[in-house]
Order: C-alpha cells, then structure tokens, then sequence
DNA sequence: GGAATAGTTAGGCGTATGGCTAAGCATGTG
DNA sequence: CACATGCTTAGCCATACGCCTAACTATTCC
C-alpha cells in the first residue's frame, strides 16, 4: 500500500467540507465571490460563530479573502476541490481495475468449464 | 441557494474520510475485500481504537461487513463514494459556469471598446 | 467628532472524537 | 476439554469542535 505522508492538506479539506455550514459557503463561492455579511445571511448562528468556519475554510486552502476597508471578501481557490478530485479518481479506478481482475478471473473460470 | 435537508449522508462520509487512518483502509478495500485484524495490521493502533474507525466506515455506508465463523470480512460500497463524486461535479459545474458568464462579461467589455 | 457598520478577539461551555486498557465471547484446533 | 484466535464490549481520558456572549478595533458616513 503506498505510503501517505503529505496528506495532510486532504485530511483538513475533508474535514472542512464535512461541515454543512462550510459546504454551503461553498457552493455559494463556486457562483462568486462574496463578503463575510454577504456569507453569514443565510444562516442562523452568532457572527463570531460563522466567520470560525470561513477561517477553517481559508485555513485549509478552498477559500482565499482580501480585506480592503473593513470589508472582507472570500473566493473559492478551486485547486483544493481538485486534490479531493485526484483522490477519487485514484480509488475509482483501483476499484475498476480490481473488477477488471475479476472479470478475467470469471472468463477463466468460464473457459475451464468447456 | 438550494436547500440541503438531506445531506447527512455526505456529512458523514466526508467526516469518514478527514481522517487518514480510514482512508486508507478505504484505499485498501478498493483493491479487495479483507478481514478486521488484515486491515488493521498495518496500523500501530489498539485493536479496539481501530475497529472503531471501521465501525464509522461501515454506519457511514462507505463499507460493509459480514462476520463468518469468528471472521469479519469487510468491502467497499462504492456507491457511497458516487455521491461524493457527485457533489464534486456539481461544484464543478458551478464554478465552470461562473467562469463561463465572466467570459461573457468580458466579451461585452471588448465589444463595447470597439 | 459622533454614530453606524463590518469584522475581530477573548473566553466560556457542552458534546463529539480518537486513543487506551481490561475483560468478555464466540469459534476454531490440538 | 483446554487453549489459542479473532473480534467485541465497557469504561476511562484528553483534546478538538461548534456554538455562544461580551467587548473591542477599524472604517465609513453625516
């Protein structure tokens, strides 16, 4: 099994994205860009409370901000979602690959039985 | 924004996969079913803080489990991994559109330019 | 300057998480 | 039957997480 020494950059996307607060800050930021108050309307939470998720959201590198004035504005830095996209394609396909094995494990069978 | 009501499942498969213990297991059972102790034996970990990671693997739907005789034998339920594949494609999507629109804007800037 | 606005900092609180040891149960094996 | 094996249950502990309120800082606007 390969080693997996640097992933801890996946370990804390994961963990951001498990949050369905922070996911929908995502989804929101795949549309645009868009101000901490902007961000925190659509939820029911004490602000203070709120912006702790958007600085989990920066602090794993899905999202970047820029403050100019007293107005924080965050983007999504979709390059993160693509490490997530790496590690799926990886397991997908080692498992068609182990279905692959086993499709020409059930054609052996098949011909040892003629 | 759309609503998300029923999203606990991907909540908790993304909180399954935060931590690089289960997903390597996951990675390992890309490749084949196992038993408890094949899975845990890489791991320098108590048996029972390890099974434990399995336990959270299988309520999450990422895995499944069938004990025969005093043998537990685990597999990957791939489609427990769609879904996430699916939330992904859809962020994508998002994000690909946006940059589409922007595309636009800037076509209109140019053409107003001339 | 004074008041509203936009975020930030500090600190507290309950629950969840991830690890451990010790003991318990089945199920195979000599 | 006795013993080894493979896993499970019970209970403990420290840390991390997600939420809150209160108070503070920094900007903008009249």
């Amino acid at each position: 099994m390969a080693k997996h020494v640097g992933d801890d950059a996946l370990d804390s996307v994961l963990h951001a994205l498990s949050d369905p607060t922070r996911r929908q800050v995502v989804e929101r930021l795949a549309q645009g860009p868009a101000t901490t108050s902007e961000l925190a309307r659509p939820f029911d939470m004490a602000l203070p409370s709120f912006t702790q998720h958007l600085h989990v959201l920066e602090r794993c590198g899905l999202v970047t901000s820029e403050k100019r004035g007293r107005v924080r504005t965050y983007r999504l830095a979709p390059q993160s979602l693509e490490r997530l996209d790496t590690w799926l394609a990886a397991q997908r396909a080692r498992w068609t690959r182990r279905l692959d094995q086993l499709d020409s494990v059930l054609y052996d069978l098949k011909e040892q039985q003629r």
